[in-house]
DNA sequence: ATCCCGAGGG
DNA sequence: CCCTCTGGAT
């Protein structure tokens, strides 16, 4: 077994890498419902370990009735488990996002604050879910590290390490300033997209060429 | 380290 | 059936 460490990539190649992703996807945004702070926050606390449509068909009929933090913390924990019962982990969502939903009006004016500490000092907000929102709303550009980033990253070789925040780490690292705000966005999609977890789709990737994982590579090392 | 936890795909 | 999906709190 050939060791070939994939770490750190070559500048040139990282370069052309997202020049490349940038050109496939020009303009790279969340593919969560939201309309406001409140719901941004809300789609992507509800988001972990679940799918963005699963997600969507629950918030489309939830944000109707509830796109506020006062709306939602009327409708109590009893009152929303009806609408993301369909989502996984509901029950702890349901009541983080009341809780959240209540600090909201007591700490911050029923706004959501727009800085990492206070972001993930509410309930069910951890650095990914900041990262989401903070990069989204243009606050600073951050990579927060999923699943889809996370299995990208090291793939084409741009981190090796075994938790997401030293992934974050590297890449932070690793990708130039100007990528950094669309990065996320960029290796997300890519992931949901062409390099899914499964059984990925090289044939249809536009950076293959540039993939130290890409198959004919990883069967000559074989 | 472990729990939470449903839908969709293969 | 098993795996995956924009994790967080304990």
């Amino acid at each position: 077994m050939v060791s070939v460490s994939r770490f750190p990539p070559d500048p040139d190649r990282v370069e052309e890498i997202f020049a490349r992703l940038a050109r496939v996807m020009p303009e790279p945004k969340t593919e969560l419902n939201f309309t406001n702070p409140f719901t941004l926050v809300s789609a992507v606390a509800l988001s972990a370990q679940a799918t963005d449509v699963g997600v969507n068909k629950a918030t489309t009929a939830l944000f109707a009735v509830a796109d506020t933090p006062q709306k939602m913390a009327a409708l109590g924990v009893e009152g929303l488990t009806p609408y993301i019962a369909s989502i996984g982990l509901y029950r702890n969502k349901a009541k983080n996002l009341i809780a959240m939903s209540q600090i909201l009006i007591e700490r911050h004016g029923g706004e959501v604050p727009l800085n990492r500490a206070d972001l993930q000092a509410l309930p069910g907000v951890g650095r990914k879910t900041a990262s989401v929102v903070l990069n989204e709303l243009g606050i600073e550009p951050a990579i927060a590290v999923d699943t889809h980033v996370f299995r990208v990253s090291h793939r084409l070789g741009l981190a090796n390490a075994n938790t997401p925040d030293k992934v974050e780490a590297q890449l932070h690292q690793v990708v130039p300033e100007h990528w950094l705000p669309k990065a996320h966005h960029w290796l997300i999609l890519h992931g949901r997209y062409t390099c899914v977890a499964r059984r990925p789709k090289c044939e249809a990737c536009v950076i293959s060429d540039l993939c130290p994982a890409r198959p004919d590579l990883m069967a000559a090392r074989a």
